[in-house]
DNA sequence: CACGTGACATACCGGGGAGTATGAAATCAC
DNA sequence: GTGATTTCATACTCCCCGGTATGTCACGTG
């Protein structure tokens, strides 16, 4: 039989499970018990691998919130011989705003629902989400800017304006679609910001 | 001396300190007691008034956060000859950036903060929630009919697309400002936001 | 002024939450 | 193999929070 012991493998269901309930509820409304019940871990494994709950939200935000980010909404934008960011940009969306339609007008985007809910309450939760928007913002302005060497970018735009403002732009569609439980708002939206994006050509 | 009894003041005082509260800490997390303890008033004065913490939240939305929304992002579109809708929605905003700015980028938005949280959570929520998003959006775009019609707003423009994707930047960027703790993001979006709505001139 | 009702105050309850103490089983070090 | 350490399980505890039961005082009404 395989090894009773797999500590990585408990660690990473709890944490997975935890994301889950976090997205759904909330951290402060996520039960430490619907977690583990999910999972079927005990708490004596959580209280093993995690000191407590807000430590437990912390890797979330770490490992699962980050590299979904990375995965969804960054990577994308560095594809091999990309010298289009703009083009990027409206392609990223368009493939998140059809890969992931329930989890966006049903549950929302994780970060921007712990970046509501956690950042005033606690220094730590607030840190870690800025770091996320910050690296998110630099990637983009990053991008733009390589377009704007490329001639694929209006080199006179402000690369920084304009990440900051597609963020929020992504960022409230999302809201508004969360509360509209529909997608209407978030394509309106996201049409608009291509628009926006056109505006940027030279 | 004056009235030992004044049930408006009281159900008001409660109201006031209950939005303070959940602006601050969110609807879950904000603990009646808390409450209490800020007006001075018992918890039976609030049971009296108000038949749960759910019934109260209401209450939050549909008097004050109604209200607050009506006064400074809705009515200023509205004002007295106005014909200049782009005009109107950078002066607004420029207003409530300078107006507002402590409770901006420490607290956030009320209307994101609780649809944020609650939307997906309480169907009562979501559609008082959803109400307003809904308000917005259309006064909004009726102004930028207006402005259509009076030849200071693009004929081609889609009012609802823009209209969105107003509403998107605006609580988009009061959540970037929450978590950065600064108003940088705010002012950046807000400009990428004025560069959007020149591009909307005939 | 008596009486009924509205407007509060006080004290308490039940439940669910995070966190802990302790122990057993598995794995590792030597 | 044996002791030490890691990994997990069970059974609690404590506390806070929303909600309730009940009592008291003020105020309008006849």
């Amino acid at each position: 039989m395989s090894r009773a012991y797999r500590p990585d493998e408990t660690r990473r269901r709890i944490l997975e499970a935890a994301y889950g309930v976090i997205h759904r509820h909330g951290f402060q409304a996520a039960g430490l018990n619907d977690i583990l019940a999910l999972t079927g871990v005990t708490k004596g494994a959580m209280y093993h691998h995690f000191p407590g709950k807000t430590a437990l939200g912390y890797a979330v935000v770490d490992e699962l919130v980050k590299s979904y980010l990375e995965d969804w909404w960054l990577a994308p934008l560095d594809a091999e011989g990309e010298d289009d960011p703009l083009a990027a940009i409206a392609r990223t969306i368009q493939d998140n705003m059809t890969d992931r339609v329930p989890a966006i007008h049903l549950l929302g985007c994780p970060l921007n629902n712990l970046a509501q809910e956690m950042s005033p309450l606690d220094g730590g939760f607030r840190q870690r989400i800025e770091e996320l928007y910050r690296a998110w913002r630099r990637r983009l302005s990053r991008a733009l800017t390589r377009g704007q060497h490329s001639g694929s970018v209006n080199a006179a735009a402000d690369t920084d304006e304009a990440a900051t403002l597609i963020v929020a732009a992504i960022q409230g569609a999302f809201g508004q679609a969360k509360s509209a439980q529909s997608m209407a708002p978030f394509h309106d939206c996201m049409a608009g910001l291509n628009r926006y994006l056109m505006g940027l050509r030279p």
